[in-house]
This record gives structure tokens, sequence and C-alpha cells, in this order.
RNA sequence: GCGCCCAUAGCUCAGGCGGAUAGAGCAUCGGAUUUCUAAUCCGAAUGUCGCAGGUUCGAGUCCUGCUGGGCGCGCCA
């Protein structure tokens, strides 16, 4: 698609005289495919000639030689609308997707050192689905990101500090800690937390004790250390737990609490350049009247997320010398990454302008009864059990000797996954169960069951793939169809990668399963004329690494079977 | 008060750098299965693209103002 294009704006900056840039930018596909597969509209190229854009587009009608690839010109009012060879073009779509397997889309520049900073959640703490939106976009940037032949290092930059752990505390203290037993220590923990926090609106001695445990832990108290320890243990292996089960791998989790002793470094640098000040005991930078007073140290001397997270971007650069680091990070905390920017600017470090905050609108009315956030681990029980019933009761035909269980497992994550990535990050998202949870329409199980039908003509149909693949025997408008939209994936994999928007590879993923299901009702493998069988499969074998590689880029393991 | 984000069908959302008649899914109604998986497919119906101006041959898209909603603004993270 995009050699036709290149191939298309050549000759026509060859026969028009005009900027190829500028007809680059004009050159469309028509929103009605019956005009034809490119378009060019011909208004610039009227005002050069100084004719009306319906007979400029007639005279280059005339006179326009076809470039290699191309059937056809004609014009139609203002437009050149210009038709592929078709069969030429699906010959070479199909062959070209499964000569390069799982490497097709990958035609990127690479290169990059990309550090990516995401999940992060916060210890002793519910892992909910908040923390789930940074998790999946950040997981899938990396894997896109990798894809495209960057090296990319995933942080995972634990909340693993803070006055939390005085709350935490001082809960246990009170109600006990988890008992050795306890089938669930992290919800218990969890439970001493909240009811810490409670308290203190009635007793404001909680709240001098959480912040005396606080201080006593900064200082290296070894009884508040060792508490800090245990807390940190329990929940990181919660964490791990979520973490494999959706396939999620970090290089690094170097959290807060692991800056703590290199803070005093930075704090020395930005007052040894003089870029700091005093300000009611206190000391950060002024960067202006829209950026406000950065704060870097408290006036009782403690230091803040913004000094962690310079002293964090300063330790990454001298470790990975990357050439950018995304911040997967709510979208609320704008701010707080427009001065880490602008305060390394103002250090001097080469790395400023490399730091890119990559926001994402909140999710709401994601409740319990009681008013919590709902836990992951009870959202993924929900969620599998409702596959499971949907399977059995709602699915018509379902293969004999499946593991229900474990598809039921695979599905529910892909619903999840999916329906998280699907829409534009920084929307706000209200949460629905049974739109979270549904397997039909524009899902992520939709995009499975296109996959594994694929799968299942493999097996079934007795088809191979053919020595070359013939355009001819593919000469249907499904077939074109379907070879059209994978030969957009490149760019569309290009562009996700561009705007760090996985939602661009789920929406094309969608128009891709649902392309293949219109196809997959015409085109018939198995009874199909021997002449065209194999063909057919080959087209279809073809979507199936498209689809398969769309869905990893999105951290969903393709299923064959469902 | 200042700043950032959002507003498209009843609901949830797509709409590359401005291009021809604004698209999907859900929900509703009707149809397709002795067939490689019906978690599918086909058809019908559905719009003041928040409002008002402006730029342009052409605006959902760009600019300005306004309205509504969300969020942020030195001692939380």
């Amino acid at each position: 698609m995009q050699e036709l294009r290149r191939a298309l704006v050549a000759a026509l900056a060859d026969a028009t005289g005009l900027d190829p840039e500028a007809i680059d930018g004009a050159v469309t596909p028509p929103r009605n495919p019956d005009h034809g597969d490119l378009a060019f509209p011909c208004f610039a190229l009227a005002r050069a000639r100084g004719q009306n854009p319906a007979q400029a587009a007639a005279a280059l009608a005339r006179t326009f030689v076809l470039p290699p690839g191309f059937a056809r010109a004609e014009a139609a009012g203002p437009y050149l609308n210009l038709r592929f060879d078709r069969t030429a073009f699906v010959a070479r779509v199909v062959s070209r997707v499964l000569a390069e397997g799982n490497r097709y889309g990958a035609s990127g520049t690479g290169g990059l050192t990309i550090v990516v900073d995401f999940s992060s959640p916060n210890i002793a703490k519910p892992f909910h689905v908040g923390h789930l939106r940074s998790t999946l976009i950040g997981w899938s940037l990396v894997r896109i990101l990798r894809f495209l032949g960057h090296t990319v290092i995933g942080i995972n930059h634990l909340g693993d500090w803070g006055t939390q752990f005085g709350y935490v505390h001082a809960g246990c203290r009170r109600w006990g800690r988890p008992p050795d037993d306890d089938p669930d220590p992290i919800e218990t923990l969890v439970d001493r937390y909240v009811r810490a926090t409670r308290l203190k609106d009635e007793d404001p001695a909680v709240e001098a004790e959480a912040r005396d445990f606080f201080r006593r832990l900064e200082a290296g108290d070894a009884e508040a250390t060792a508490f800090w320890e245990y807390a940190r243990a329990v929940s990181l292996e919660e964490f791990r737990t979520i973490y494999d089960r959706i396939g999620i791998r970090f290089d690094a989790f170097t959290g807060e609490a692991f800056f703590n002793d290199k803070m005093a470094a930075v704090l020395a640098e930005v007052e040894a350049k003089g870029i700091g000040e005093i300000s009611d005991g206190a000391f950060g930078v002024a960067l202006g009247e829209e950026l406000g007073f950065a704060l870097l140290r408290k006036a009782d001397g403690a230091t803040l997320y913004l000094t962690r997270d310079l002293t964090a971007v300063d330790y990454r650069y001298s470790t990975y010398r990357f050439d950018r680091v995304l911040y997967v990070v709510g979208a609320p905390q704008a701010l707080h990454f427009r001065q880490l920017g602008a305060l390394c600017a103002r250090l001097g470090k080469p790395y400023a302008d490399a730091i890119v905050h990559v926001p994402f609108g909140h999710v709401h009315g994601m409740r319990t009864r009681s008013g919590g956030a709902v836990a992951l681990k009870d959202f993924l029980e929900e969620a599998v059990e409702r596959a499971l019933t949907a399977f059995r009761e709602e699915v018509v035909k379902r293969p004999a000797g499946l593991d229900e269980r474990a598809v039921a497992e695979q599905i529910a994550l892909s619903a999840i996954l999916f329906n998280d990535l699907a829409r534009g990050r920084i929307k706000d998202v209200t949460f629905d169960w049974d739109e979270a949870l549904s397997f039909r329409g524009d899902t992520g199980p939709y995009l499975q069951y296109a996959h594994a039908r694929i799968n299942g003509i493999a097996l079934k149909a007795g088809a191979e793939l053919p020595v070359a693949v013939d355009g001819h025997r593919l000469a249907e408008d499904e077939a074109y169809q379907l070879a059209t939209q994978m030969s957009r994936f490149p760019e569309a994999v290009a562009r996700a990668a561009e705007t760090y928007e996985p939602s661009v590879v789920a929406g094309y993923l969608l128009e891709l399963a649902r392309t293949f299901s219109r196809s997959n009702e015409v085109l018939r493998v198995k009874d199909a004329p021997p002449e065209v069988k194999d063909h057919r499969f080959a087209l279809f074998v073809a979507c199936r690494q498209v689809l398969a590689s769309g869905l990893r880029l999105l951290g969903i393991e393709p299923i064959d079977r469902m």
C-alpha cells in the first residue's frame, strides 16, 4: 500500500509539477470504495493552472501515465480516482505477509533506547483498575516499541515509600498483623490501612503516630525498617502473581525507596547550580508563572515526589543512556511532569527534552458496595466466571474437548485488556461490568474468535499453502478488502508508536477481524474448487498472522480454539 | 482566579496532515446455521458533530469566544 502510494505521488509530481510533499498530503483513500483505491483532489492543481478543479482533473486523467501496480485513472468531478491492479496487489500483500511472518509490520526505524515507566502501584494498597490502565497501556507500548526494533526498558516505579506505611503500621498495632496462614495477607494489610486512615478523622493521635513511624523509617530505625520490608515483600508477591497472570514482565522494580540515598546528591546539585531558593523554610525552584514553584524539600527536611522523580530520571539516564523516557501516568499529573522537564532543562540535563508524559483518563465507577475500589484479583475472578457462563449458555456451537476453564481465563483476559486498550488513552472511562466483560461485538473475544476460526480452517479444510500466491485466484472483492486491510498494518503500528496510542492498533484489529468475518462468509476453503482453494487458504493464513501479531502488541496472546 | 483535558446516533466510542454521502459496536426490529466454530454474518432504523463567530474552493477536523463536565495549581503521591 505504501509503495503504491509512493509510486503514485512520484508520478503525480511528474505530471503536474506540484511539490511531492503537497501531493502526498492530498492523496487519500476515498471514503466510498466505489470511487477507487486512492484519490487525488485537484483543487491545488486547478489553482496552479488557472482552471476549475473539474477541468484540471479531466485534463490530468487524459494525459496521466499510470505507474506500475495501477490499473486505471479516471476523473470524477474535482477528483482523479485511481484503481490498483487488484490481483497483483492481493498477491503481493499475501506473499509479503507470509514471507515476513511475525516480522511483518515491524518495518520501523528502531534503534532508540527507550525507558517506559508504567504500572507503579503503591505497596500496601489495593491493586485496582486505576493501576490496570497504566499497566496495560504501558505494557502495550513496550511491546509496540520493541516490535519496531527499539531497546525498551520497562520499569515499575513502585510506590514503596511514604507515610502510608505509618498508617498500615498503626492499623496493625491496633488490630493485629495478618496471621502466618492468612490466605490474603495484602487484603488484611489494606484493611488495617483503611481502618487507620478512617480513625485519624476522629483521633489526631493516629496521624501523629503514622508520621512518626515514617520519620523513624527514614532515619533507618530497625523495627520500622523490618516492618516496611515485610509489607513490601507481601505486596510484591501479590503484584507478581497478577503480572504473571497477564503475562507482563518488567526489567526493573526500582521503586521510590531505591532512590532514598540518592536524593541528597541531586538536591546538592540544584543548590550548587544556584537555581533554587528557600521559601517559607522549604526549598524549591521557581519555574515561572505557569509552572509555579517546584518544591524539592519540605520545611521539615523531608523530600517529595518530585525530588524522587528528578533523582530517578537522572539515575536512569546514567544507567541506560536513554533517548526517551515515557511516563505512563494519569492525566492529573501533567503539571508534575512538565515541572520535571523544566527542572531538568534548568539543570542543563541533556535528557530534558526526552521526558514524555503519556497521560490517560481516569476510571470512574469501579467501586464495591462498601465504596472501596474493586481489587483486581476479584475482578479477574468475576471475569472468568462470566466467560465460563457465557461459553456454556450462549455459545451455540462449542468445540469438543476444550479445557473450558482455561479458555474462559484467556477470553476474560482478552476482554478486559482489549476493553481498556481500545479507547483513546486520554478519555475518562466509566466502568461498567457488562460492557467491560462483553464477549460479542467490538471486543477482544471477537478478535480471538476470528483468529480461532482461521486456525480451524487450517486444521480441517485440507488445504496447503501454494508455492506462489496467484492474485487471479483471489479475484473476489472480499479478498481485495482483506488484503487492503492487511497492507495497512505497518502504518497502524507506526502511528501507534508515534502517538503512544495502543488504541490505534486495537481499532485496526477490529477492522481487520470484521473484514475477515465478512470474507469468511463468501470465500470458503474446504469445498472450494481446487484451483482457488490453496490461494484462499494463503489469504486467511496471512490474516491469521497479522491478527496474532497485532494481538501480541496489545499484550494479548492469540488463542487457537475457543 | 490561572492552567490542562473532554463534548460526535438512545448508550459506549472511531473519525492520519482539512477533501466526495460523518462511521463501528451495544440496544431495537427483521433475516441467515444438514456448511472449515452462529462468541459469527446480512438487512432496517438512528445525527443541530455542545453553542456562536472566523479562516478556506471545502471544517467533526484549524483559529477565537462562550456553555457544560472532569482534573490540576509549593510542604500528598
